[in-house]
DNA sequence: AAAGGACGTTAACAATTGTAAAGAAATTAC
DNA sequence: GTAATTTCTTTACAATTGTTAACGTCCTTT
């Protein structure tokens, strides 16, 4: 970044929260101050399988990952984009041990927020709470989506429907990535694309 | 049910939500004045697809599931059992059109809420904001096992860990509804029991 | 008791995917 | 700028699943 525009990096966010619910003035300065700004260069491992998620991470700008690894097989579960909160979440919610790893997959701008203090934050801004569960509904609906689309179609329609959606991400991704996230392995999706682009 | 046991149903019911926090008797009176007590026979559609979804269940007894249609074929998404609240979620969240049905597996006891009840309640006792929080939570980290489990396992292990996890189950849903829910045919599960069956 | 429907299994075949290996293309590192 | 690595594609083969249809069993209904 050019220089230090904290003060840009944080309205951003704040309109994100506000998205879902508005903030008065003194509940937005005790949030703001409890998150951290951060840059992490393309490949930062937040959270390392095995281990605990400390915090949470807002993505200003970049786009991360979370994988699975099967026998040294890195699966990818899920990619986040600008304005969501990348999280090993389930361990984060938990805190246990992760059975994923968090990874940034460009150079990113975050704000982040370690566990205990947002659980102090819950206790001094109850609005928050609303925002947590918000948060969270959406995750659902996100993961739910999924699963089914998992239930419903087939690979190929898992793809197009993916390149429709996020056409941004086919060009930020690289391939085999994006061939775990739909459940496949990179040799079927090399065949898929083969498939639709004759037709 | 012998007689009218209401007071039973919700002692169940308080003890559920106050695994999550504890709650003063002024709160769990304003709550559990808003929750109706209801009886729903076997295969009671609940929500319909094309509906939006008017009310959450908290499961006092029974066992229900949601389900998608495709190409005339119900394609099972999750079953519910007794301590958790079934719904089409998204639908019920959103306020839009349902792509699910909600249907009863079995004669089921129900503590319902609609979601503008709800939505006073939350108004009404802010502590009910981190419960709505949790149970979005769980839900979601219960959706992101099953989705995991999609991506890293084959049908065969995903079968085996649903018997191990939910061996009453197993006796209490149709073979082709989990079949549905593993994400494969009627056809393929018969096989893969007789596979395991063998070993 | 008989008829009808739902459920589970089995079989045969087609289609798709996984696996392993090789090579081409693109990217990254030095 | 060249070497090294990563990424993507292609091929051939094996394994699994989907599809369709037939059959037997169990349960429900009348």
């Amino acid at each position: 970044m050019e220089r230090n525009d904290t003060e840009g990096q944080l309205l951003n966010f704040r309109k994100t929260l506000e998205q879902i619910i508005p903030l008065s003035d003194s509940e937005w300065k005790m949030i703001s101050r409890k998150f951290n700004l951060m840059e992490a260069p393309k490949r930062t491992q937040l959270t390392k399988e095995g281990q605990i998620a400390t915090s949470i991470y807002f993505i200003n700008k970049g786009l991360l990952r979370i994988f699975y690894t099967k026998e040294d097989v890195e699966i990818t579960g899920f990619i986040f984009s600008e304005g969501l909160f990348a999280s090993c979440y389930e361990s984060f919610l938990l805190q246990t041990k992760s059975n994923q790893t968090l990874e940034t997959l460009e150079d990113c701008v975050l704000l982040t927020i370690d566990h205990s203090e947002l659980q102090t934050l819950y206790k001094e801004v109850p609005a928050l709470n609303i925002i947590g569960r918000v948060v969270a509904e959406q995750r659902f609906i996100n993961g739910q989506r999924i699963l089914s689309s998992h239930l419903l179609d087939s690979p190929e329609e898992r793809y197009r429907q993916f390149s429709d959606q996020y056409p941004g991400l086919l060009m930020r991704v690289p391939q085999h990535i994006i061939a775990s996230y739909l459940g496949i392995t990179p040799v079927s999706l090399s065949r898929i694309r083969k498939r639709i682009s004759r037709k």
